[in-house]
DNA sequence: CGTTCGTCCATTAATGGACGAACGGTGCCTTAAT
């Protein structure tokens, strides 16, 4: 079977959308590819396709457990028992029993972590594999250093199995980016860049510099309630979400928060409402978005000022995935970058520790590195240096967003310019630079009365919406 | 770096302010001992 056949056969689509008829050619070739293909262009079906038509089992490493039951799903939808998951959210019977079985499946989801089991790795060696696929593979290169170390074992683990091909799959991604991830995951091997602009010419870009706070306060009360939903609201704090969310719901919209610290029962819940239609506004930290499934989102706004140009590009991306307009509006108050340095600085805090050989206790990521150096004595220097840059680098990256706050310019441009892409077209919703305004964005029907609250506090209101008591 | 929270001490008793400490994002995975 050809891929125009198997993509009748299997998806019923006869034409591919931009890049993914680039990334199969390079698979099917047997090639190594990393494909950069903006939010929407269906990144799945890049790797389905051959997993289908090929021997052999395909690896999908995945960054959260939360989305492998649904991605299980859907490829099981193509073919019937290919895909299975395999993580902590089963017990040791399920487990086992999947273990067992593996030689039965066309996919594999798991998590960079579960990649380091003994156990698995004992059982993959028995059988055939024809492909790993790294998804989100930016990840590897946001997490990988100090967060989620693992992302930087699965080059090893996967040569250990003598997997013969490699995809990489991200929206977006600078070339420096891009170089970090094939520095760790094609190292000594070639592999083939497939990427397209990050430019979506429908999503129109605000940036608001505004003295204060209550200016900040003051925009979001007049501006949400005209505004058109849904959308997501992305705040630098936990605490400044569940804060914002308060305003919101005294304000009558239909709003909720989510964060890191709420348990995987609420955070299943909140998703579901938002998807449904429930809720029109998400005020979240970074924890949400990765994943989502919903196309029709009309605003992604940023309360404060995102950490890097990079996760910014990645966030609004989110918006407008249907093809309507959307618009992405960013708030800066001069001091947002404080909570950034915060990080930057506890970053370097550890590193120095490390240095000296001071234990940290409960550290998960000098745990990591700790080990790695007494492990390894001869590479300390070298550790040392690497994650001297790692900082150096994200300190940059701070540098260019404010930047991008800053400096007088045509902002689609400067993202093009940041990402290295060639200069968008012009474009009449294209940003504040060139006289957007937020207005563009309203509801047509005029908002006439102020909005009826009942005579309830905010947290009787949460939990009118959240019967169930999640959020005690 | 800025905000918030708790403690302490002052006054003419139940507040108020001064001061220092703590906190601030992202997620896999926990196979032990009662």
């Amino acid at each position: 079977m050809d891929l125009t056949t198997a993509l009748k056969e299997y998806f019923g689509y006869t034409t591919f959308k931009p890049g993914q008829e680039e990334v199969l050619q390079e698979i099917m070739a047997g090639n190594n590819c990393l494909g950069i293909l903006p939010t929407g262009t269906g990144k799945t079906l890049c790797y389905s396709l051959p997993g289908l038509l090929r021997p052999g089992l395909t690896l999908i490493v995945s960054p959260l457990i939360a989305l492998m039951e649904e991605q299980s799903q859907r490829l099981n939808q193509l073919q019937k028992n290919s895909a299975a998951y395999l993580n902590s959210s089963l017990n040791k019977e399920q487990q086992d029993y999947l273990l067992q079985r593996l030689g039965r499946l066309k996919f594999l989801l798991l998590s960079p972590e579960m990649l380091q089991s003994p156990r698995l790795m004992a059982q993959l060696t028995k059988i055939s594999l024809q492909m790993a696929v790294l998804d989100e593979a930016h990840c590897l290169s946001q997490w990988g250093f100090d967060f989620r170390p693992e992302y930087l074992q699965v080059l090893p683990q996967l040569q250990r199995l003598q997997v013969p091909q490699i995809l990489a799959l991200t929206a977006t991604c600078t070339p420096q980016v891009a170089e970090d991830i094939a520095r760790y995951l094609f190292k000594d091997v070639s592999y083939e860049l497939v990427r397209l602009p990050v430019d979506r010419p429908n999503i129109g870009l605000i940036v608001k510099t505004l003295p204060d706070e209550d200016a900040r306060q003051a925009f979001i009360a007049t501006t949400l309630p005209r505004l058109k939903a849904p959308g997501i609201i992305y705040c630098n704090t936990r605490r400044k979400t569940e804060e914002l969310t308060a305003t919101l719901l005294q304000l009558g919209l239909k709003a909720s928060y989510y964060h890191g610290g709420l348990k995987p029962q609420e955070r299943q819940v909140l998703q579901r409402q938002f998807r449904m239609g429930t809720l029109d506004w998400m005020v979240a930290t970074n924890a949400f978005g990765m994943g989502i499934n919903k196309n029709n989102l009309r605003a992604v706004l940023h309360y404060e000022l995102p950490q890097s140009l990079e996760h910014y590009v990645q966030e609004i991306g989110r918006c407008g995935r249907d093809g309507a307009q959307g618009v992405a509006i960013l708030l800066y108050v001069p001091q947002d970058e404080r909570v950034q340095q915060h990080f930057a600085r506890e970053r370097q805090e550890w590193v120095e520790h490390l240095a000296q050989e001071r234990v940290l206790p409960e550290h998960n990521v000098a745990d990591f590195w700790q080990k790695q150096i007494s492990q390894q004595p001869t590479a300390k220097d070298k550790i040392l240096t690497l994650l001297k840059e790692r900082n150096h680098l994200q300190l940059q990256q701070q540098q260019a967003m404010l930047a991008y706050i800053h400096e007088e310019g045509c902002l689609r441009q400067k993202i093009a310019a940041y990402f290295h892409d060639p200069a968008p077209q012009e474009n009449s919703q294209c940003c504040s630079f060139h006289q957007l305004a937020v207005t563009a964005y309203f509801n047509e029907e005029q908002v006439t009365a102020p909005p009826t609250m009942p005579p309830t506090t905010w947290q009787e209101h949460f939990h009118q919406l959240f019967p169930r008591k999640t959020f005690s």
